[in-house]
DNA sequence: GCCCTTTTTGTGGAAATCCACAAAAAGGGG
DNA sequence: CCCCTTTTTGTGGATTTCCACAAAAAGGGC
């Protein structure tokens, strides 16, 4: 009897693996692991079929076609037994027909073996054959999967050194991930996912989910390095040398994340930032800070922060810390904020909040006047009313940026 | 003969001196240092006439006064010799008939004694006695100048000390102050005043003079504390318990400063500016850097820093050095501003300067596109221009802002 | 020279701003 | 309660902005 058909099994790489149980079953076949990333493919009739092509050219079973298994409860059904099922041709989303078995260790899931019939259907002899190949990569793959999960512990507890300093040089971090085995990307940025909601672990899985899935359809590459931190996802994230357009295509990622969060979790549940794009290393730390001040920012000054998820776009918010350490050093205050602080305390009137919501709007008295529910014309004597106390003039732009700020500024230290 | 009508001139002080004379003489008179300032008064005849009172009630003559007396070139006789000198009533300035003489010590002027002539004309033998009565007081006049030299140096000195964080706390200061003999005002601010006309030294003394003068005139009083740097006059100015409308009286009294300067030398040939207001002298040091602050940015934009002079009133110029520090340690460039650049290298357009003009008239098409010498339509279409090739939305007052603030930024760079 | 794109200027109409002036409404103190 | 000031709202008209569309001008490449 044909008992020992993968006896060099120990010795052979999955790629020879793959061409070897493919020439047994006469058909191509592809190796998955347990989260459907190809591990290995067969080189025979590589272009037979929609599905293996894409599994093949994204390193990774096509989304919509992971959707439709789950939907017919076929990956359950595979999931659930040592032995190898057959699929019907799905040809709506270019899957042909198809054997595939789980490899298992226990209850748990280390990978799959793909059949692609496109020469002939499976024998009872070659499905057989799966059986014996598929409980013969157990011991490869379980290897596999350890030898990943302690790299990935280091990966993580590598990224944390970046992120709290422990390693800052560039050189070192560049020597240092070789060592690991990781390719950092460059440029790169990092990210910041952080959620409220009371099931904070599936919205981590499908964050995660999605950063491995969207790093090769999407315009941002690469994510070496992801961890958690309490509610919070830390991801770095680059590649694609132009760093021209590496805000747009930030931005583009993060808001499409948090898109596809909402579609799934509905409201607001998850929030998204990031720090500027650097080349160096040695500006991981400074990069993660960047990204942790837009969330403070964000924190405090929610109204104002709508739309604004990277350090670039934090504008004048960028530098409000620095005014307020200015501001405390040299015991400033606007004379004229507070003139009209104290005017609003002696006549209980709103022409603070009136100049707010004015400078808000740029100046356009209409737009203003509607958000705060009065007359075009109430506004604008409010307006004289404030040139008069405070001494402010409107057409100054450096008074109108600076009593903004310390608008901003004072409503930031009252909220503290 | 009367060769000793002074005896105990010695024992006297020059109040009691002036009262002395004053009954020798039968007529009222003042006692006055080099500088027309009074020393002493006698008690009789005060309301005689109106040059008389203002003198005891400014403590000086007044400056009227003083000008017609160097026109008429009596001041020039008067410092010329040693006897006594009638004047004519000069009505138009309220100056009625006076005797005049000097207290010289060689060729130096030390002081006046002047004679109101209300009661009767000198006669000779009056004369003869005021002769004696200066000669005898030119040994006190002489001590007490000294003492008045020596004190301001001490006060110079201390005054540095101060301006250079040698002594920090207010205590200290404080105490100190007292020390020396110097009352120093509260609430405090430090001002500067600078030029760079080939004849300093006339700025000088007239800027000087007009401190003095302006002392009581001018809601700004007491400035016990004057050093000069270079071609800068520094000066501890304040008083006046109101710290509401501080900033006020020192913008006016500074204007008025520069004004008069401007009157009598023409052109713009003086700055001036000065700190915060303080109560407590810690700041003192903290003040002065304030007012060089504001030279400095007066220096590196002129334009922009038209009309400031205090430092309350620099606005976001106030904290372009933090950004510089902040945007150099995190290596930060506005991509906008960025892509703006490089379109206007391409392209040889001017939408930075478009831009920058268009902010500084705060959004105001009409005025920019006047200031710019381009038809309205014109400024609309690069505008659109600006939007499309930076992506900056002009709705937003914080994308808006920080444009403004960068570009401020990358033109002070660009001077340096 | 021509063709092309980019930029500037012009026209016209709807909407918004600015200003002066006045009527109404609100609020406070005697 | 009335009187007074402050605030809000209303009206009208000159000016400005905003937009769409088009003609003219400028500049670059072939």
């Amino acid at each position: 009897m044909s008992e020992k058909p993968f006896s060099q099994i120990e010795s052979l790489d999955f790629t020879d693996l793959a061409d070897l149980i493919s020439e047994r079953v006469h058909n191509p076949i592809t190796i998955e692991d347990f989260n459907h990333r190809l591990i290995a493919y067969s080189t025979h009739g590589n272009w037979t079929d929609q599905a293996r092509m894409e599994t093949i050219m994204g390193r990774r079973v096509p989304e919509t076609v992971l959707n439709r298994l789950w939907q017919d409860g076929v990956i359950q059904q595979l999931m659930g037994c040592d032995d190898p099922i057959r699929i019907q041709a799905k040809n709506e989303v270019g899957l042909g027909d198809r054997v595939a078995i789980s490899i298992r260790k226990g209850q748990g899931v280390l990978g799959y073996i793909w059949v692609q019939e496109v020469n002939q259907p499976l024998s009872e002899k070659e499905m057989q054959l799966l059986r014996f190949a598929a409980k013969g990569m157990i011991p490869k793959l379980y290897q596999r999967q350890t030898k990943r999960r302690i790299q990935q512990e280091k990966s993580k507890e590598f990224f944390w050194e970046m992120l709290l300093g422990q390693v800052s040089s560039h050189q070192e971090i560049q020597t240092k991930a070789e060592d690991i085995g990781i390719k950092l990307p460059r440029p790169f940025s990092i990210f910041l996912f952080e959620s409220h909601l009371p099931d904070y672990e599936s919205v981590q899985k499908e964050l995660v989910y999605l950063l491995h899935n969207l790093k090769d359809s999407f315009p941002l590459t690469q994510f070496p390095l992801v961890v958690t931190d309490q509610r919070r996802l830390v991801v770095m994230g680059g590649g694609g040398d132009a760093r021209l357009d590496f805000h747009e295509r930030s931005q583009r990622f993060v808001l499409d994340i948090l898109q596809r969060i909402q579609d799934r979790f509905g409201g607001l549940p998850v929030n998204g930032m990031y720090g500027m794009a650097y080349s160096s290393f040695s500006f991981v730390q400074l990069c993660y800070h960047q990204a942790l001040a837009v969330l403070r920012a964000k924190k405090h000054l929610p109204q104002e922060m709508k739309g604004i998820f990277g350090y670039d776009d934090l504008g004048i918010y960028r530098l409000l810390p620095s005014f307020v350490e200015k501001n405390e050093a040299e015991s400033y205050v606007n004379y004229r904020l507070e003139k009209l602080i104290r005017y609003d305390k002696d006549n209980q009137s709103h022409l603070l909040q009136t100049l707010e919501v004015y400078l808000d709007c740029v100046g356009r008295v209409n737009v203003a006047s509607q958000y705060l529910h009065i007359h075009p014309n109430t506004l604008a004597y409010r307006l004289r009313r404030i040139t008069e106390v405070s001494g402010l003039n409107l057409d100054d732009p450096n008074q109108r940026i600076s009593m903004f700020i310390d608008l901003k500024l004072m409503k930031l230290s009252l909220l503290q």
